[in-house]
Parts: structure tokens; C-alpha cells; sequence
DNA sequence: AAATATATAGAACGACCTTTCTATTTTTAA
DNA sequence: TTAAAAATAGAAAGGTCGTTCTATATATTT
């Protein structure tokens, strides 16, 4: 293992660690152990379990977005609908049992430092992302478009850990469909 | 302070703090302290860090559906929207940063004890609470109404963390009203 | 008032945490 | 091949955690 696949290792391993047990539920001796590197490895490549944490948030939300750009094709459907399907799939694909991002901000909040900011970061493109396809004339219900589907979006998320993703995945998207089927 | 209140104390900063600050990221030393109570004072009324939370959330369970039951009167609304209503009041009363129960799932997921039991008993209860609601004739209908709820419900929780309690109690009506809207 | 039960502060325990240090081995470059 | 650089295992430091112990003080009950 050449140096850089050591530190995807260790980013692979602490993400795939951190998702199932929490921030807080996972120490280092067991990110290193099942990354097969020496302590000081990680230390070589991150300065702290923060800094860790923090590049892991970025490496997800990065595949996060890969993911969507990749299934969107902007072709018949509305874009609207298309979205809550991609994220329907990254679901079942990767967030199986909740949302990593909200838990990021619910375990360091208050705490002085940048784990929220990029939490919160990625959040706001969410929002952002259907600001911008809602572009209509009324900016009113732009904004509400844009927000309703946010939220259409975090409740799939957090369905998924009560009834599994295809099944949340399955009620955003009759949702979704109501929600156009005015607008159009 | 009497035996009992000293409890009630216990299991109220507790509450508090653990929502503030997470389950794992509160120490009991700082409860005790918040609390005005001697350290062998909280293992006299509860076993473990664990049972304490156990507490914590089955209190906090009562307390959210007591609220829902004096909010929702069954007048001319539909109890469908009363509900999303209630909710949001409690949010803005309680829940200003996300969702406890959805945290205790994720921070005692997989160690095999009776927290996530409780946390997730509280969310099949919401669930059919809304099952309960929503006999209408059409099974899957009824299904899908409930199921979009609930959906609701916790979209809109989530959101709270990202725009507030105010704005995401809107949105999440907005959309509820146009789900029953059809089905009237 | 005496006897019993409960609460108190504070120390102590062992386990685990993040981070640093050290001495040895392996890899890379000259 | 030899010199420099990087990775290794493992110990150790320094901290916090949950929990238990102890001895003193405070309430409650008889």
C-alpha cells in the first residue's frame, strides 16, 4: 500500500466506522486496526481526530454530489422529481440509517469548530441546488418550492432508519409528484 | 429539595444537556453539578449512565404526547393538519435542534440494549397514530396517507436545525395541506 | 432523644481516549 | 551501496469517563 492508498484507507475505513457507531462511538485504535496502519500513519495525514472527521464530511459530501450529478439528465421529468429519485438511491446506496451530516452538527455543536460549518455547508447547497431549478416568476413560491423539497428530502433520510430506504424513498416521491403536479 | 424532586432535577438537566450537547458528549460529573446533587445522589435513583437515558426518553416521550393530545381538539380541521400543527408547536417549544430520538437510535445502534428499543417505539407509535387517523376505505391509501405524515413530520424536524423552527413548520404545512387537499 | 435511613463531598478505581515519544524496520534516492 | 526519509509497533503521557468506596453529615422515623 503506497502512501496515498494508506490515507484513502484510512478515510474509507474511519467514514464507514463513524456512519454506523458516531463521531464520539469510534476511537482511532479501531480506525487504525481496520485500516491496517500504524498510529502514527494517521497522525502523519491528519493532525487531529477532528481534522479526520472533517475530511471525511468533505470525501461524502463530494460522492454525495458526484452521485446526483451523475443521475440527473435533465431529460423529460421534472428536474424536481429526478432529485428526490437520485437521492432516493443514494439512500439505499449509502444512508441506510439516517443522515451523517445532522449528526455531525447535533455531536459538535457548540464546540468552536469547523466539523459544523461544513456540515451545515452542505446542507445549504441542498437548499441551494432546488433555488435554482425552481427558477420561476413567482419568487415566492420559488422559495417554497425550493424549501418544501428540501424538507421532502430530510424526511427521506430520516424515514430511512424507521422503514428502510426504499420504502422512504417510495412516499418522498408520491409526495414530490403532488407538489409538481400543481406547478406545472 | 426533596427525594423526588431531586430525581425530577436529575432527569430535567439531564434531558437538557443531553439534547444540547448528545448522549455521549454529556458526562454525568457535569449533570450532577448542573443538578445541585452529590454523585452517589443520581446512582441511588438510577443504576447506569444507561438506565438514566432510558429515563430521559421515556420522559421526554410523555411530555411530547401529552402536548400533542391538548393541542388537537378534532374541531372542524382535518386532524391530519391539527397534527403537523402540534408538531410544530413542539418544535418550536423543544425541538429547536433536530430530533432526540433519532440520535439515541443512532448513537446506541448495533450495542444491544433497551435505548434504541424505546427510541424507536417512539417513532412507531407516531406512525400509527396516523394509521389511526387515517381509516378511510382504500387500504393503501391509508397506508401511503400515513406513511407521508409521518415523512412530514420528520422532514420537518430535520429542518429545524437548518432554517428554524418557525419556517419549518410552515413549509411542512404547506405540504400537508395540499396532501389532504386532494383526498377531501 | 435515639435509631435508622439517606445524602453528602471527595477520593480512588480501572478502562478508555487522544496524542506524543522512541527505537526499529522498511522504503526511497543519490 | 550507502545515506536520507518515512512507516512501523508499542509504550507512555495526560486526560476524562463511568462507577464504587468511605467516612461524615443530615433527615426521617420511632
Amino acid at each position: 500500500m503506497s502512501r496515498s492508498e494508506k490515507k484513502d484507507m484510512l478515510l474509507k475505513v474511519a467514514e464507514q466506522l463513524f456512519y454506523e457507531y458516531g463521531f464520539r462511538g469510534v476511537g482511532l485504535k479501531q480506525i487504525i486496526k481496520e485500516a491496517n496502519v500504524a498510529n502514527m500513519t494517521l497522525y502523519n495525514h491528519f493532525a487531529s481526530k477532528e481534522k479526520l472527521v472533517e475530511e471525511v464530511l468533505k470525501q461524502r459530501e463530494n460522492r454525495y454530489w458526484s452521485y446526483l450529478d451523475s443521475q440527473i439528465t435533465f431529460d423529460s421529468d421534472s428536474p424536481f422529481i429526478q432529485a428526490v429519485e437520485a437521492h432516493g438511491c443514494w439512500l439505499k446506496k449509502e444512508s441506510y440509517k439516517g443522515d451523517m451530516f445532522l449528526r455531525a452538527i447535533a455531536d459538535y455543536a457548540g464546540a468552536d469548530n469547523e466539523i459544523e460549518n461544513i456540515a451545515r455547508g452542505h446542507k445549504i447547497k441542498l437548499l441551494n441546488y432546488f433555488q435554482k431549478i425552481a427558477q420561476i416568476k413567482d419568487e415566492k413560491m420559488e422559495q417554497d418550492l425550493a424549501h418544501q423539497f428540501t424538507l421532502l428530502l430530510e424526511g427521506a433520510t430520516s424515514m430511512t432508519t424507521l422503514v428502510g430506504a426504499e420504502k422512504a424513498t417510495a412516499y418522498s416521491l408520491e409526495i414530490a409528484r403532488k407538489l409538481v403536479e400543481e406547478t406545472d
